[in-house]
DNA sequence: AGCCCTTTGAAGTTC
DNA sequence: GAACTTCAAAGGGCT
């Protein structure tokens, strides 16, 4: 997995990765930052794929900008001085739109101020709090997390209380950088000295000592909805009510902000695996013990409250209507009932196989928080060249910039690892397979139906006099044009 | 209704 | 180990 080998250990992202892009002399146009989307729009609309891509429009300025100085000094220390730079340019207008705008940004239920006068959190916010994160420290946030949490209520119908005051005990600098700079992304995981697996164990023994929940959770009535709660298993401790399966269906906070379309889909830190956040020992022994098998078994695809949870896509079953039967003879409606059992069998078979979608890699999530931008910037809603135009800004990106979400990448699939012990993306590979037929990409090769543009990228970059540069897939027609992209 | 397109990255499979 | 394939998100377009 290309990660980044920091100064500091960290691996923060796929290091040879952006280390190949910068190296390439189509990515070294870096784009520049007030580069309007009615220009890469332009560009995509003129050529999808501009073979002739040079320099023309990265200025030697913007590129020194760009470019990370040598590294004198340890990445830590530089990623925390470019995600500053990249919170105020963020804060500055390029990144007005909040950023990871599926990301656990909390929502203070009372919007007017969850301040009282004297700056403290009012209680009815710090009970929001304290029990939408437990792990949020409402008591004792510093000053310059409080102050934080006040900027981050602006006007706007946000009210995205991204660096909301979360402090770690034990937590570095740096990851309460990363934390409030990487917007508002409730990192626990200690990069330093959390073991990898365990990477989002809970930071304060505070609000995790089981057995010894708050007020406010001890009644078997949800607080918000005043819907009585199941029994939970004893093994779970109050603080950690959500079956596995149901880990993360917590409801967005935000979810009336951030439309998710009503699609089931894993969302990784959208939803930011609240629970997942606590996921202890005794979670991991409550899974080991009640799912012997990798996956997590069906009915943990919903929460207690029914709500599915993100991460599984249970295949939808189609209700059938009992009255179909009337006026069938009766050999008939045996068989009929025959295969309406094996049917719903096999949909039970089905429905014991949930979906676990992959997590999100780098890119992706960062698609996700730029796409709305663009689609607003651009008025474009095509998504293949929506995501062009991200390919390309994401190589715009400098390699801090790019981190950020590497790092992120990274978090999302220690997480994934957590709740689903065992999953293997192989899994998807069959349940995809089952349903529907077989999703092929077409076999798209760079020289279809036109021989003469045959290996295109290597061949715009040195010319067909140069072909010793060329990568091998290149060389031997390229099968993706990506391939010559990434591994030049 | 369901696949295609389009992007990058991770992980799986194949040779 | 390189090369190749699949799947993550997204949503308009197409069959």
């Amino acid at each position: 997995m290309p990660q980044l080998n920091g100064g500091g250990g960290d691996d923060l992202g796929a290091n040879d990765e952006m280390i190949s892009f910068k190296d390439e002399g189509e990515q070294e146009e870096k784009i520049s930052e007030n580069l309007s989307a009615e220009r890469d729009l332009a560009d995509v609309k003129s050529s999808l794929v501009n073979e002739s891509e040079t320099n023309q429009n990265s200025s030697s300025d913007s590129e020194a900008e760009r470019r990370p100085p040598p590294r004198s000094e340890t990445f830590r220390d530089k990623t925390r001085e470019s995600l500053e730079e990249a919170a105020k340019r963020q804060d500055g207008g390029l990144f007005k739109s909040p950023p990871y705008p599926g990301y656990p940004f909390i929502m203070i239920p009372d919007l007017t101020s969850p301040y009282l006068p004297n700056g403290s959190l009012s209680p009815t916010a710090r009970t929001y709090l304290q029990m939408k994160w437990p792990l949020l420290d409402v008591n004792h946030g510093s000053l310059q997390s409080r102050q934080a949490l006040k900027d981050a209520r602006s006007p706007s119908p946000a009210h995205i209380v991204g660096p909301f005051c979360l402090e770690f005990p034990g937590q570095s600098d740096l990851s309460l950088h990363q934390f409030q700079l990487s917007n508002k992304v409730p990192v626990v995981q200690h990069p330093h000295h959390v073991h990898p697996l365990t990477p989002l164990i809970t930071y304060s023994n505070e609000h995790f000592t089981p057995g010894n929940p708050p007020p406010h959770l001890q009644g078997d009535v949800d607080p918000k909805t005043g819907i009585p709660r199941p029994p939970q298993h004893p093994d779970i401790s109050p603080y950690y009510p959500l079956s596995p399966g149901a880990v993360g269906q917590i409801p967005h906070p935000l979810g009336w902000l951030v439309p998710q379309q009503g699609q089931p889909v894993y969302q990784g830190f959208r939803h930011p695996y609240p629970t997942a956040l606590t996921v202890n020992a005794s979670m991991q022994s409550f899974l080991s013990s009640r799912f012997p098998h990798h996956m997590v078994p069906p009915h943990h695809s919903l929460h207690q409250t029914g709500i599915p949870h993100p991460a599984i896509v249970t295949p939808n079953v189609k209700q059938e209507s009992s009255h179909s039967d009337i006026g069938l003879n009766s050999s008939t409606i045996l068989y009929t009932l025959h295969r309406k059992h094996q049917d719903s069998k096999k949909e039970d078979e089905k429905k014991k196989q949930p979906h676990i979608k992959k997590p999100l890699n780098a890119f992706m999530l960062y698609m996700k928080e730029m796409r709305a931008k663009v689609v607003a910037e651009c008025t474009l809603k095509e998504s293949a060249a929506i995501n062009q135009i991200l390919g390309r800004r994401w190589h715009a990106l400098t390699r801090e910039e790019q981190a950020k979400y590497y790092e992120l990448a990274r978090k999302e699939r220690q997480l994934h690892m957590q709740l689903y012990p065992g999953w293997s993306a192989r899994d998807n590979y069959a349940a995809n397979q089952q349903g529907k037929k077989k999703k092929r990409k077409r076999d798209k090769q760079p020289g279809e139906g036109n021989d003469l543009s045959a290996p295109k990228k290597c061949r715009a970059r040195f010319g067909l006099d140069q072909q010793n540069n060329w990568c091998g897939p290149c060389r031997r027609k390229c099968p993706k044009e990506v391939s010559c992209l990434v591994r030049a």
